[in-house]
This record gives C-alpha cells, sequence and structure tokens, in this order.
DNA sequence: CCGGTTATTGACCGCGCAGTCAAGAATGGC
DNA sequence: GCCATTCTTGACTGCGCGGTCAATAACCGG
C-alpha cells in the first residue's frame, strides 16, 4: 500500500552532483543546482542525503571502494615464488586496470586529488592511501628478499616516493583532455624506477651526504612544485 | 598634511589571512575572521583588497615568486662542461635549498597542493609549473648528451614523472608535523631516479609492452592514488 | 472509486556573510 | 588651537544559500 519510492532518485541526484561538483567543486556548488540539473525538488535531495558534505562522501567512497578492489588480489609471502618476469608482467597489468579506472572516474579524482577536497575528508582517502603505501613497503621487501632489488634500498622512503609518484601520474591523467596511452606511460614509469635515468653500470660508491644512499641525484632538478597540468 | 596612511596593515592582514587560510581553508575563512585576528577593522581589509580571492592570490604569488628564484640559476648548455660529480652536487644543494624554503612556508603551500584552491586559482601554480617541467627536461636533455642518461629515455614522461615526484614530495612534506632530514630525503630521491631500485647490472633489452621502453617494472604497483599524509 | 499511507514538492524562513558608507579619528600645516 | 585632508571604523544592508514542512500527488488494497 501506499506510493513507493522512486529509486532512481538517488542514483540521479548522485549523478547530477558529481556533474556540479565537477564544474563548480563542492564548495561552490549550491544544493539548488544539484536539483535543478537531477530535476528533482530540493526536498527530494534531503530526502536522500543529510547534507551536501553527505552526497559528496558516498560519491567518493563508492569510487574508491571500486579503486581499492584492485588492491591485494596477490600478496607477496616467501612461498609466492614469483620471479621478476610473472611479477612485473602481473603487476603492470594491475596498473593499467586501476588506471583505466582512474580515468573512467575521472570526474571525481580530479577533486579527491586537485582541490575541492578540504581537509575535513581527508580521512576518505587516508584509508586507501596506507592501504597503497603497506602494499608498495611489502613488494619492496619482497623484491629485495628475492634479490631483485638492491639490499639497501631504505624502504620507507622509496615506498614513499614511488606512492608520490603514483599519486602524480594519477594527478596528471585527471588533467588531460584526452586519455593518454596507459601501458606506454605505465611502461616508463615502471622502467625508470626499475632501472634509474642512469646510462650504464654505474659502480656502488658510498654518498658523501648521509645514509643508505647509493649513487646520486643529478636529474634531480630543483623544479619541485606542482606537476604540470594539461 | 592629513592622516598617513598605516604602512603595516597591509602587511598584518596577509599574515592574518594565511593563518586563518590555514586553519580553515579559503571559502571556509571569513574576511571577519580575517580582520579580528589582525585586530583591524573590515573596512581596513577592503581599504587594501578587492576580494578574499585577492588576498589569497597576493599570498600565493609572493611565496611563489620566492621559489621560482630557485629555478635557472645555471642553465645547462654544451659549453657548460659540468661533469656528473658538479651537476650532483649543485643540484642537491639547491632542492635542499628550495624545500627548505617550503617548509618555511608550508601554511601556504599546504593551501596550493592540497585542497582549498579552487580550479580557478589553478593559473597561479601553473606558471612555476611549466617552467620547472622545462626546466627538468632541459637537464634530462643535457644529461643524455653528455651521456649520463640513458640515450632511449623518453624525456617526456622522464619529466612528468621527475615533476611529478618533486610535487609528491613537496605534498608530503607539507603534511608533516615535523621537520625531516632533508639532505637524506633528496638524496634517496635523486639516488632512486638515477641509479634505480634494480639490485646490480641489468642487461638492457628490448620491451614486449611497446615503444623506447628499457627494462621494465615490478614495484610499480597498483597502489596509485593518494600518498600516505602525515 | 475510496480511504489510508507514503513519496514528493517548492515556497518559505533565518542565518551569516560580503561588501558599503556616513561618521569619526588622526594627522599636518598654519 | 583650528582647519583641511585623509585614514579608519563598524553598524548596516541585501542577498543567497542551507534546511524545513505543510500541502499535495501518487500509489495500493479493498
Amino acid at each position: 500500500m501506499a506510493r513507493p519510492p522512486d529509486k532512481t532518485a538517488r542514483a540521479e541526484l548522485l549523478l547530477a552532483a558529481s556533474e556540479e561538483f565537477a564544474a563548480h567543486g563542492v564548495e561552490g556548488t549550491t544544493i539548488q543546482a544539484i536539483t535543478v540539473r537531477a530535476g528533482r525538488s530540493k526536498g527530494a535531495f534531503y530526502l536522500h542525503f543529510d547534507s551536501k558534505d553527505t552526497a559528496f562522501r558516498a560519491l567518493v567512497e563508492s569510487v574508491f571502494d571500486g579503486l581499492a578492489s584492485f588492491l591485494g588480489d596477490v600478496v607477496p609471502t616467501p612461498k609466492l615464488g614469483w620471479g621478476l618476469a610473472e611479477v612485473r608482467a602481473h603487476w603492470l597489468a594491475t596498473d593499467v586496470r586501476a588506471f583505466e579506472y582512474v580515468w573512467r572516474h575521472r570526474d571525481v579524482f580530479r577533486l579527491v586529488l586537485s582541490g575541492g577536497m578540504c581537509e575535513r575528508f581527508a580521512f576518505l582517502t587516508d584509508a586507501f592511501a596506507l592501504a597503497a603505501s603497506e602494499s608498495i613497503a611489502r613488494w619492496l621487501r619482497y623484491g629485495v628478499a628475492q634479490g631483485f632489488y638492491r639490499a639497501d634500498l631504505d624502504v620507507e622512503i622509496a615506498s614513499m616516493m614511488i606512492g608520490g609518484a603514483y599519486d602524480g601520474l594519477a594527478r596528471e591523467l585527471v588533467g588531460r583532455k584526452r586519455k593518454p596511452r596507459l601501458t606506454q606511460w605505465l611502461a616508463q614509469f615502471q622502467g625508470v624506477f626499475v632501472g634509474g635515468l642512469g646510462a650504464q653500470v654505474r659502480p656502488r660508491r658510498q654518498d658523501a651526504n648521509g645514509a643508505t644512499t647509493t649513487p646520486v641525484p643529478r636529474v634531480a632538478r630543483r623544479n619541485r612544485g606542482v606537476a604540470s597540468r594539461r
């Protein structure tokens, strides 16, 4: 008995919200704009969400859930026994699938990665960031144990760097107008990390500056700052 | 004749604005809050700035001007004739100085790098991003020409990666509570880029996936996403 | 076709902020 | 001390937005 709820309302509102967020940012979007775009009333919005923040949170959570599914499908243990070739092929494939996913949902990721996000939403991404960072560290340790990587690698710093580089890659990706060749991108990316920029065999040598370091910089530019958009 | 203007007002307001922005984000900061913190009246604010955006822009521009001064103090040309050692030492030193600067102004950089910034302020960072990216590419090409780097390096992709990694490093830095050992950080950072993660001499070999690539991935985790905070 | 139930609507309210401006304070010249 | 000039103030205004709720529409079983 009684009128049944319109099951499509929530999904339509969420879609409209994501479009408005993408166009004007979270802060710059009014609830009115969302409801107009969805062709719904303001009341309908409050029927499904407590506030704009709730809607945004729902949006980000659903997208991150999808992304997290790419993490941890294989956990490296000593028993795994994968050679460099298998590991390489498997993870390149996984990377490509993950980045395809990011590209598909680039409107939402753009919000998360470049502005729009208030400090108050950081917890949404932190869980993923932590899981990703740990996954990187696990594989680095596995590689060291298997002899793939140099024994003096500072796993802490290296995983931070690699995580940051993926982060930067994602930022670059979501800023693009056209989809780049992801497989080529990622292969280059991984090639640089594994093989370095160096031309040839460099003798390992103790660095003057400190700590564990090996060879050292050079390319490292002072550049810093924000990676180029577009 | 007549009352002279208070020269300190503008600086005081800008300082107060940066503190409020840091605490509540740009959107979350009210002009009232800025003026209260500065111990000035609302009218005083409008005497010096057209709007909140103008103040934010002034703040970011001044900080980026300082950062840009680290770029391009030496331009690599074939005549330069620097060996790997000189280049390395010079740029590590420059990186350290630049990151010290970022640390000193981390409140502002945090706003620029992680949220708070609306799309509408992107142009503020784009000029720097472009300059930095070009600087990286120049040095990469120099390194290839001098034989430091492998000849088949895709400068386009590599400079994007490196820029992104610096970006990530800066993001990580501004999220820290305590200042890390920057010299060690940057030496590791550059070490990984130049030498790679690989354990030993790997024979150069043609990759199956495509293009110019050399060895290939492995560590590359699917991780992606947001680098860990804190 | 009717009455009971639930979904949906959009005009309305109040708050809080950006921006204004007339009144008043500070200063310098005389 | 007094006037002319410029700086400084903060109460005030209008507006736009988030959030509410009484009225209405849609639906169901009988």
